[in-house]
DNA sequence: CTCCAAATGGGTACGTAGTACGCAGTAATA
DNA sequence: TATTACTGCGTACTACGTACCCATTTGGAG
């Protein structure tokens, strides 16, 4: 989650021997009481000790099963791409703008999710299912694999971008909301203060216009998803013109 | 940094009173620090009491000038968009294509500001003259508030999610290099075996190719620019042609 | 059946975070 | 000069991840 170590993958791991007591735990459960608890509490909430607690085992016990709390953040982050149902597309276009929901539908369920990042969450089971599927979607419509890449790539950045964004307004309003009485005193008076010195009538008008949106957030995200499907519908061979990248 | 807590942005901050010794430190100098600390050891190094070290200080020096590390953070983040320099352009598509650029240029400054997210930073002296530019890019084309705000909103979740994904990517590949035998090994071992089912022949065709990228990170970045841009070209009011080069 | 290797659960304790608190010193004001 | 509002900062508390250790359990070897 936080820096680079060297650390073996957790799917990797050999397989148990005979011997000794059977474990009381799996790293499947583990992993779904941390996804649960992260959920309902933030991923503050996630500590090895209050795991532990929820599974009504030992702290320390957790350590037989991971090798660090990172390990336990890629199993979780893993699980997050399992729920995703994965069905069959008619056209590439479709299949794009189905993949781009469910990245937003997965980061609004999860959204601690959004904010680790785990490097490899595609080496394990769902996450490399995941994405098997997803070349699939652009498969056989004429591009070489490095157009498919590209074209996924394309796709995925602007929808954890955007999701990310809407996630961050969520906890602006969320923190303006209910009680917070000082904060919303200070915030507003400050940016009053801002707005009145005239410096920034661009932003006035954006702020205005945000208090009273008329575009939900969903409305807001399928827009930028329609935008950018036509972009790469203009360069899509067989499309009319193409345009060098 | 990590959760919700009501505390009243550092921005607004009263003024000080002519009593008492003056203050050794300047909040300027303090965010500077932090962020050289970050840029040069990554974002795990900054600790309050290194930051005080650093700064030839004491550790709760630092919290007459801060109430938290999350108040440095924001004031760190407001900083990495001082350097921005804001020249005119003279039409919207070089306006967003160079916003990009600088989103992405940024980022591979300061990797660790793209990790840590600042809900409000656009209120940060910057950010907000940042923004206020922003909009002015695509101001007096025709658009509505809120059509601007989508566009500056879409370049912006795309832009952010690519570098996401192309720092991720960087970060795999420092870890996969020099050094980390063991991981290497464990690492190669498990996705061969992984290909070696047959199950995933999209991605073994994926993973060649990256193994040899024929594109930089850069030109794959724009590459998707443009296709956004094209996007949005489609949509503009009075864009008839869609061909811009 | 006996014994031991290999695995288990988990308690204790260590190192390192962020930061609350309090105190001594200092400079402008009354 | 006394007061007051600041300052720097040492001490100490809480909470975290987790290293280490050991008693316990189990399956297989003799």
């Amino acid at each position: 989650m936080s820096d680079e170590k060297a650390r073996p993958i957790i799917w990797a791991r050999p397989p148990r021997s005979a011997r000794g007591p059977q474990p009381a735990l799996t790293l499947d459960r583990i992993a779904r009481a941390a996804v649960a608890l992260c959920d309902a509490e933030g991923p503050d909430a996630l500590t090895m000790r209050r795991l532990a607690a929820e599974l009504g085992t030992g702290t320390m016990s957790l350590y037989r099963y991971v090798q660090s709390k990172d390990d336990l953040i890629d199993l979780m982050v893993d699980l997050t791409f399992e729920e995703i149902d994965r069905p069959a597309h008619p056209d590439w276009r479709g299949g794009l703008h189905w993949l781009a929901h469910q990245i937003r539908a997965r980061a609004l369920r999860h959204p601690w999710a959004a904010q680790v990042d785990a490097p490899y969450f595609f080496l394990g089971p769902n996450g490399i299912e995941f994405l098997e599927y997803l070349y699939g979607i652009v498969d056989g419509i004429g591009l070489d694999i490095d157009e498919m890449m590209r074209a996924i790539n394309l796709v995925y950045a602007y929808a954890e971008g955007a999701v990310r964004q809407e996630l961050a307004a969520e906890r602006r309003a969320a923190a303006s909301g209910a009680g917070e009485e000082e904060w919303m005193r200070a915030h507003s008076a400050y940016v009053r203060s801002l707005m009145g010195t005239g410096r920034y009538p661009l932003m006035q008008r954006v702020m205005l216009e945000a208090e009273q949106p008329h575009m939900t957030p969903e409305e807001n995200f399928e827009y930028g998803l329609q935008r950018v499907l036509d972009g790469i519908e203009t360069w899509l061979p067989g499309s009319g013109t193409r345009k060098s990248g």
